[in-house]
DNA sequence: TATGAATGAGCCTTCATTCAT
DNA sequence: GATGAATGAAGGCTCATTCAT
């Protein structure tokens, strides 16, 4: 069997066992058998439990980044953008749960070198959504535009949110809702304040 | 030295060591040591790791829930709740990031006790939210009513947005927000939408 | 069991195995098994495998140049020092074979910590030669003075020879010669050659 | 490429591994590659490490001993023997101390197969030199002759101290001596004495 | 109450060795 | 003749956990 085929079951099966069980609990011998090879291959191949498990973040951040990536169209308007881009987003940590696990759950928790793996692969998110807001809020009459800090704070609450949701939605065992719908439920919730900040209306509290 | 006493420091330790270095990694000498007690006294008082991690979470989850609960006053309007109920919530994970730590980063990602016990945490405080946003709905002349799980997939989004509000602002090193701009941050994104659809106004792609 | 002597044992065995199976082949299973006690505890007392062949070359080291120095007496002539030098040399080495072969056969041949450790005890036994051979060169009516590398060199020829008897007759099955027959014959090998250097007389090439 | 030059490349390359690495640590990996072929084809050749070691002591004892032999005319007298045959040692011995470095660090510390085997051509050394030794005695007016296992001693001695020059030396990194200088150093420490011997002359420890 | 002493079990990693081509 | 692909076996090390005192 070639390298690469083989290469890929051994990556395949590292998703699952580090999404199932964390990466520390997560055995070598459980993930090459598994991927149906022996455990001296797999350290042939990837070298060791820290590159393999590196090897999996990177294949699934690029992986998800590429999904919200394709399924926006640059051209398109903000709104029209978001919209689409968390459909992708939505649609692809759907399908690949366990890839999105790894993430989300597994690889932010586990010490310097994959936090900052991770960390770099959600800004791209961020730096996504962070100039989409950037935009619609230049295209808007906005009164006193948005300072840089503010729109990356809009930016990290947005992808928290969708993170949430993307969470929230594959634990759910009763029908979960499809990607549109999570899609549609973060706009409703997100999209009327982007537009208000857009035309320069911030929120402030009551004075009482 | 009295058994209260002694098992608090044991739970301040166990907590600031699963924050540091993760549950696995954590190791029983090191947190017996961190506590100034020895190793079976540990045992003696807290049973076992899972146990121990257990309290740690249970701990921590409550003086959450009820920091957010403390700061909120039910007679208030939803809006001032909401905005209550936040600058509670960030100022609680800005002032215990340790506790944070262990609740959000690393009790979801261990396995099926933990989780169960932090899903349920977390629920309060969606549920918190959950019926502060019907609520929300219901008092306004809302046409449709929102659906139970929309109110939850909201819920959702909205605490999943401050959860990375808050892990992004402790993760910054220079001139982090406090938690009353954290807060506002996240009523500028969130209540404009919330406040739609209480009117009923819901979002919807635009055809094309 | 208190720890110093479970600490004793285990060198004893960790000496014993070495010694016969050489440092990368023994393993520290039989090592515990051998020393009566479990794996992790002979890792909570020695820390590594390496310490561990460490503390015991130490061990034999100081054992071996305290036999030595006991044997001999400061304030007797060279000559006499040298032949009770060489009994306490032969009788240690005869009576702990295994630390010898430690010494000797192991220690030089792994890397650079333990052969730097085990140099520096030859150094002392060389030393101590060293000083004596150019202290009979100095009390004889010597012509040319020996220059300091021809003392080291002799010196370790000396010592060469010492241990190549040693191992020899430590390895011999048929009625292995006494402590004071070695001491014997390595007189007899050397003692006319250096009290030659003492007079002055050196060997030369018989021009042909 | 013929079996004999790939067969020679191999042995050249595992000589200078086992010699770096010593036997345990030396990988087949390792002396494949520098050998500059693959891992199957080292084993059609030299069928397993331990053979491939056995080959290599084999190789570079049987080449040290005839350097000896080469270096010495056994028409000439007993003294110039010795002395030629001091020469030839050290020149070889400096001229592949990888070689050197197989027979006496590693061989003489690995297990039954090859101490064995190594100890079998270090006995063809001493066996030179005891023959030599006895000659010599034979030759002078000796009153008592020296007993067989007395010559054995002295020449494993001389031996001894011969390698243990020969180690020095190499190890020195500072202006080492000359072979020809190593050779008078030890003719100087020993010749004396066997001389001695030669005419009954025994040392014999002073009475108090 | 409090602890020094001790261990069974498991995991990462490596290596000599062999097929199938 | 030569090699890429593959593995069984073993070793170092760590950790949660428990007695005996």
């Amino acid at each position: 069997m070639p390298r690469e085929v083989r290469e890929r079951q051994m990556l395949d099966a590292a998703v699952q066992v580090f999404a199932r069980r964390g990466y520390r609990p997560a055995s070598m011998d459980e993930i090459a058998e598994l991927a149906g090879a022996s455990k001296p291959l797999v350290y042939l191949y990837l070298n060791s439990k820290e590159e393999l498990f590196s090897a999996c973040v990177r294949r699934e951040a690029d992986a998800l980044v590429r999904a919200v990536r394709d399924a926006v169209d640059p051209d398109s308007p903000a709104e029209r953008r978001l919209w689409d881009g968390l459909r992708g987003f939505f649609a692809h940590t759907a399908a690949h749960p366990d890839g999105w696990a790894v993430l989300h759950c597994q690889a932010r928790t586990h010490g310097e070198p994959f936090a900052l793996e991770v960390a770099a692969v959600r800004q791209k998110l961020v730096d996504i959504v962070t100039h989409l807001i950037a935009e619609t809020a230049a295209e808007g009459s906005c009164g006193a535009p948005l300072a840089g800090h503010e729109a990356s704070g809009l930016a990290n609450a947005l992808v928290g949110a969708a993170e949430a949701l993307a969470g929230w939605s594959n634990a759910r065992t009763d029908e979960a809702p499809s990607a549109t719908e999570r899609a549609r439920t973060l706009m409703n919730f997100a999209w009327a304040g982007l537009e208000n900040l857009t035309n320069g209306r911030r929120w402030a509290p009551a004075r009482p």
